[in-house]
DNA sequence: GTGTCCGCCATTTTT
DNA sequence: TGGCGGACAC
């Protein structure tokens, strides 16, 4: 056994040996933590051993995740162990991290400072917009005929987010493109050459708009650092000398841009830690690249590589169905979880006749937990898609089950709130094109006449003089009661926009009042009113903790999570994909049938193959999958999945069955719990 | 020109 | 079930 300080003993102890090893191993470093086998854990005692056993300073680790709840809860582990002020300075999300180095130096992406971040549906919105701009004939139009329905703004958004990931800037796109046409046709494969065509010419524009916005989105955070640091030696010195040690967190899902910022901010230290799991490699979808965990070794000469295979969370049962299904993954670093924990149940395998039987079932069965003393926040239901959650919602406001819907939209992508935050953006650079994009989202809320018509006089005002959309208000050829009420909006902007040294919150809410915002919801008198004005008032009280307008902007743009309490007791419901990194002692897995998980098409059946994987492994005592035999209308036949489950890990029907359904008779495969089928009133 | 109603359509979504 | 685009009426 290894020596290491006494400082370092309540971290180092109680990890398993491996653990240990891993923690303090130094150079490039894989470690394989397969589900529950404490990767966080690890990764945090890596973080320790460098800092106390090898003299690294907080302020010289890179520590890199992809939620902004695992960076917290990392921050939050290491403080509790080293001390205040201990953990890494350069500890955050990709995103966040790309953003401080971009409001470092942001002439490497061709912006000035104080950018601003464009989320995820600004960029959409501004996307959609563009298409509409350009040459309608020129959209192309897939097999429905519309000319750029929101399937479509969303393909060409996720093109432009391929070729920024790829790191293919709007000059190189061209080429790169007719490259990536030639090596489909090469492969025999279908390529869309119309579509990527049009894709590139949106991408130049749309680039070339958000630079005249003085704005990035989450894409080029990452990708201008990263294409600065690969192309200028003295970037790449300046910003990989300062490290001592590179750390990332779930490897597994990094895309290109990710995985080369790694490999050049670790260029200069060649102190490279990454934990994570190829079998949980579940966002191909979203450009993560599996190979790069696979060949992590071949790749790095000398790499170290350690295995973590005992699982703290899991019974037996559980650990042997996800290994058997597991296995079959092509490909995968072989790895097979073992766990001290007993037996525990065997994993239930349910069917029933239609969406909704499954359903009152697994509502009636939770009851039966619940009765038993089983807390509703231990339960879970984990589902592919999620449309599949209406249905399962209704069986549970029936049978008066809490529950609670993981995965709404986040508090800052409410509309309400992104109005809120363009009232400030406006109040703070009127004449700036900067926030132009606030002008168009508020400038007519609440209603001020405001349509296409006079939208489009102002943009070509603003385009003629070179003015903010807000500036061109002013000169713009408009009917005079739209102009009077906009140049009333203008001046009460500015106007608050210029009170000296007003608190950010006192400010928006001013704004909120004088401009009619509070009011129209109040006037709306309705409950979506009623929480618009609950949600502005949380804001307000939100942005009491910032002082300059671009850290409250950054913050709404990067942060997701709802700053809502959490936890309350109720029965969670989300996707395969929201679920990964949970746990809960009971998880329910319906609709394992063909075509709904595995979903259609054959294509991505190992990324459904490994969500198998990462939902059995969410179950800490009992997992129960069900299928239907028809789901809306037409037949439906259980997953492959299911018959992959070795016979002795698995059970049919409730394992506490009392008794048979009498109504299911006839059907003789369907079974119920007496509990269940009084519940539901037979 | 703008506001409103209707009908169509849906994988997964860490930032 | 809801978000969106498109067709209509004021």
């Amino acid at each position: 056994m290894s020596v290491y300080p006494q400082t370092l003993a309540p971290v180092l102890d109680p990890l398993t040996p491996v653990q240990r090893e891993a923690a303090m191993a130094l150079g490039r470093v894989l470690v394989l933590a397969g589900a529950g086998t404490g990767k966080t854990k690890t990764l945090t005692a890596g973080v320790a051993c460098r800092i106390q056993m090898y003299g690294m300073r907080p302020s010289q680790i890179l520590c890199v995740t992809f939620t902004n709840k695992a960076a917290q809860e990392m921050r939050e582990r290491i403080t509790s162990v080293l001390g205040e002020g201990q953990a890494p300075f350069w500890l955050g999300t990709f995103h966040g991290l790309g953003a401080r180095q971009l409001r470092a130096e942001p002439e490497v992406a061709q912006l000035h400072p104080g950018f601003d971040i464009r989320d995820a549906d600004d960029a959409t919105a501004l996307i959609r917009r563009l298409m509409k701009a350009m040459d309608p004939e020129t959209v192309p139009e897939p097999d429905t005929g519309k000319k750029c329905d929101v399937r479509q703004v969303k393909k060409m958004g996720e093109r432009i987010g391929h070729l920024k990931e790829n790191l293919v800037t709007p000059e190189a796109a061209p080429a790169w493109v007719r490259g990536l046409i030639e090596r489909r046709r090469a492969a025999r494969q279908m390529v869309d050459v119309e579509g990527w065509e049009f894709a590139v010419r949106l991408y130049q524009i749309y680039q070339a708009t958000l630079r005249e916005q003085n704005a990035a989105d989450f894409s080029d955070l990452l990708m201008w650092p990263t294409l600065a640091l690969m192309n200028d030696r003295f970037y790449r010195d300046r910003w990989s000398q300062r490290f001592t040690s590179v750390m990332a967190d779930e490897f597994q899902d990094v895309n290109r841009a990710q995985m080369l910022w790694l490999t050049y901010m670790s260029e200069y230290s060649r102190e490279l830690f990454c934990v994570g799991d190829d079998s949980q490699s579940i966002y191909s979808w979203r450009g993560a690249k599996i190979g790069f965990i696979r060949n992590f070794v071949r790749e790095f000469d000398g790499a170290r590589f350690f295995k973590l295979e005992e699982n703290f969370r899991s019974t037996h049962h559980i650990l042997q169905a996800a290994n058997a299904i597991i296995a079959r993954d092509p490909g995968r670093i072989p790895k097979t979880l073992f766990t001290q924990k007993g037996d525990g149940q065997k994993i239930e395998v349910l069917s029933y006749d239609y969406a909704s039987d499954e359903a009152d079932a697994i509502a009636a069965e939770m009851g039966r937990r619940a009765a038993e003393g089983v807390a509703w926040h231990d339960m879970a239901m984990i589902y592919r898609i999620n449309r599949l959650s209406r249905s399962l919602e209704e069986a549970l406001l029936k049978a008066r089950i809490p529950y609670e819907i993981i995965g709404d939209v986040g508090f800052y992508h409410r509309a309400v709130v992104k109005d809120a935050l363009a009232f400030l953006m406006l109040a703070a650079c009127p004449d700036s094109r900067q926030s132009d994009e606030a002008f168009r989202r508020v400038a007519n809320v609440p209603r001020r006449g405001l349509g296409a018509k006079a939208l489009g006089q102002i943009e070509q005002e603003a385009q003629d003089r070179g003015l903010s959309l807000c500036a061109a208000v002013t000169t713009a050829t408009l009917p005079a009661k739209v102009r009077d009420s906009l140049l009333a909006f203008r001046e009460t902007i500015s106007r608050i926009g210029q009170i000296p040294d007003m608190r950010l919150c006192d400010r928006l809410d001013t704004l909120l009042k004088e401009t009619g915002y509070y009011t129209m919801w109040r006037e709306a008198a309705s409950e979506e009113g009623e929480t618009a004005l609950q949600n502005l008032s949380e804001l307000v009280g939100l942005a009491e903790g910032f002082t300059r307008l671009q850290d409250l902007l950054e913050h709404a743009a990067l942060a997701t999570a709802s700053p809502n309490e959490r936890g309350r007791d109720r029965v969670q419901l989300m996707t395969m994909h929201r679920a990964k990194g949970l746990e809960f002692p009971h998880v329910f897995l319906p609709a394992w049938e063909e075509t709904v998980f595995p979903g259609m098409g054959e294509r991505n059946y190992e990324e459904e193959r490994r969500l198998a994987y990462v939902s059995l492994t969410r179950a800490m005592q009992q997992a129960t999958i069900s299928s239907v035999g028809y789901r809306q209308g037409v037949s439906a036949r259980p997953s492959g999945f299911i018959e992959e489950i070795p016979a002795e890990h698995r059970v049919t029907g409730w394992l506490r069955q009392q008794g048979q359904s009498k109504k299911r008779e006839t059907g003789g495969r369907f079974r119920h719990t007496a509990a269940a089928l009084d519940a539901m009133g037979f």
